[in-house]
DNA sequence: CTGAAAGCGCTTACAG
DNA sequence: CTGAAAGCGCTTACAG
């Protein structure tokens, strides 16, 4: 390993003369910063993480905490979230709550391995995070938020999302409404939910209950509460599912099942995963923007890193409604359902 | 923060015994040690990272390099690289090669941030794979190899995976092959191109070079290779494809364009990621599994970490051909395709 | 069995 | 403008 001393030797300067060139200190004149500079090139000189991490208390490293890699958003997000940690300089730790390493963040922050730390899968139940707020760890909550937490916070704007999704549907006279949604405890689902459900009773319509759905962000679950939607009395016209996961199952069932999609039945989906679009599927969703996530998100916790004690921001993002197969008047984009 | 000089004193103890106690050092007397732990449990002390490194020259952290984390390939190769290295008490950071950052593993390992580095996406160009082997840095290539370098490497059989999507196909009786790859300085593309090519002919059959397309990993280029071989006068009957990205891609050309599948053509995919066994698409694919991958590779990286010197490994591991609805003589999937 | 001390590689006041 | 020195929080020989 090549340490500031073996530079300091080669440029026949004192150790503390190179530290202080690295750090652009204009106390060094400009020909003794040459000699440095020149013997660091030389020498392939990279100064240690631990020794600075030891001295400055900063790591230059953030942690990131995801979830459900399966579920494609995810890596849209980590994707988003890397590519900005890596311009502004930062490593990026990356933890997968998967796998119930719980407390992975905290146990970073003691050790001192992260100077901040982006949850994207929190809930209120999340004990890391709310051990993380009492110390005063900074954090920043993406995706998915907890209301009433004292923190920085950013995601898209779900209720409005989904109250565009309702007025959607109400504006072209669909009826029977209905809502298939991952967890009820994360803050997605809920507030997709919500935003809804108030539009559409705004506008005169009504959610019944038993057109409601929560279960998990899976396929599986679009699929199983389609089938349970499609086999009451009286079906439903328009569904909107909180996520696009959901919404392939529940179009898979329905191509499955002789239900013509978009003649018999809307179905709406959120986040429009790169698949969203492929011919496939091709269905109407409301388009997340992965890279303004991260980008406010990583904005926020490295001001919070930089000055722990500035007032917390909750950013709202704007989300667009992209109109395609699964919906509207055309035809069905699969042709024939004479299966 | 809190220190083993805190808990040294709160136990009555000096620091080294504190040190000692957490090493597991049999030289401390246990009632010392249930004191030392006592004082640890009450003040919340954790080892600081960056000290610990510095004096040990270990970090317990590991990088890993990933790309494209929009095929969904990767998401599951790195869901279960940090899966394995969680458990393994590493700590994982992650950088993905699509921003440019190609220099960051070499980076980290000069500022002593990392103890071993997983290249998931290495080729014959990637410099610093080549400057990690020349200054004898703890690597392993995981997923996509590079035959002359000499370093350890897990892979799947994709030679073997290639064979025997050409058995068959051949034993099927298909006669006019086909070939979709990705990039043919990958290893995946090459490997199973060249398993697939020379079954064939030892087969008595013959994949005709303009019957062959690389291209990119994507959607894309499945979609548009596969525009591109049923345009010509004698269409193929049956195509492999190196991953499942690009048979999506020619299952969505296909279906678009009144080609039935797998009446008319047959196309197997590679991978068996997640969407393939989804009704939508339901591909005939060959199974890769990311889990014994990176089971592998981490258990290769940890013990050349702790043995520099030990000599490199290749291990090959198995796959498997599943069939599912877009090969093989049952009915097309779709129903009709009367588009 | 335990303590005092050296040293890992830096940054930064303190002198000069 | 530059050097000698302290100290960040550990681990581990060295004494006793």
């Amino acid at each position: 390993m090549v340490t500031s001393r073996d530079v300091a030797k080669a440029a026949g300067v004192s150790q503390a003369t190179v530290s202080r060139t690295l750090a652009g200190s204009k106390s060094v004149k400009s020909s003794t910063q040459l000699r440095v500079f020149d013997a660091m090139a030389r020498l392939g000189y990279t100064p240690n993480a631990s020794a600075r991490a030891m001295r400055t208390g900063l790591t230059h490293t953030v942690g990131v905490v995801v979830e459900d890699l399966r579920n494609p958003f995810y890596p849209e997000i980590l994707d988003a979230l890397t590519a900005n940690l890596d311009e502004a300089g930062e490593k990026v730790i990356v933890w997968n709550a998967d796998h119930g390493h719980d407390r992975a963040a905290i146990d970073a922050f003691k050790q001192g391995a992260v100077d901040g730390v982006v949850f994207t899968t929190v809930t209120d139940a999340s004990a890391p995070l709310h051990v993380a707020i009492s110390k005063n760890y900074p954090v920043v909550l993406a995706n998915r938020i907890v209301e009433r937490v004292v923190c920085d916070q950013v995601a898209s704007d779900n209720e409005g999302g989904g109250a565009e999704v309702a007025r959607y549907f109400m504006t072209a006279g669909r009826t029977k409404l209905a809502f298939i949604g991952g967890p009820p405890i994360t803050s997605t689902s809920r507030d997709r939910a919500y935003g809804y459900r108030n539009e559409i009773e705004r506008l005169g319509g009504r959610l019944a209950d038993e057109r409601s759905r929560f279960g998990t962000y899976s396929h599986e679950f679009g699929y199983a509460a389609m089938h349970d939607l499609m086999a009451t009395a009286d079906p439903p016209d328009a569904i909107f599912c909180s996520n696009d996961l959901l919404a392939f199952g529940a179009v898979d069932y329905a191509r499955q099942n002789a239900i013509d999609v978009p003649a018999d039945v809307w179905i709406v989906g959120y986040d429009d995963v790169a698949m969203s679009s492929w011919p496939a599927y091709n269905i109407t969703t409301v388009r997340q923007d992965p890279d303004a996530i991260a980008r406010e998100s990583v904005r926020l916790l490295l001001a919070r890193i930089a000055d722990p004690s500035r007032s917390p921001q909750s950013v709202k993002l704007a989300s667009q409604l992209i109109v395609r197969g699964t919906s509207g008047p055309q035809e069905s984009p699969w042709g024939l359902q004479a299966m």
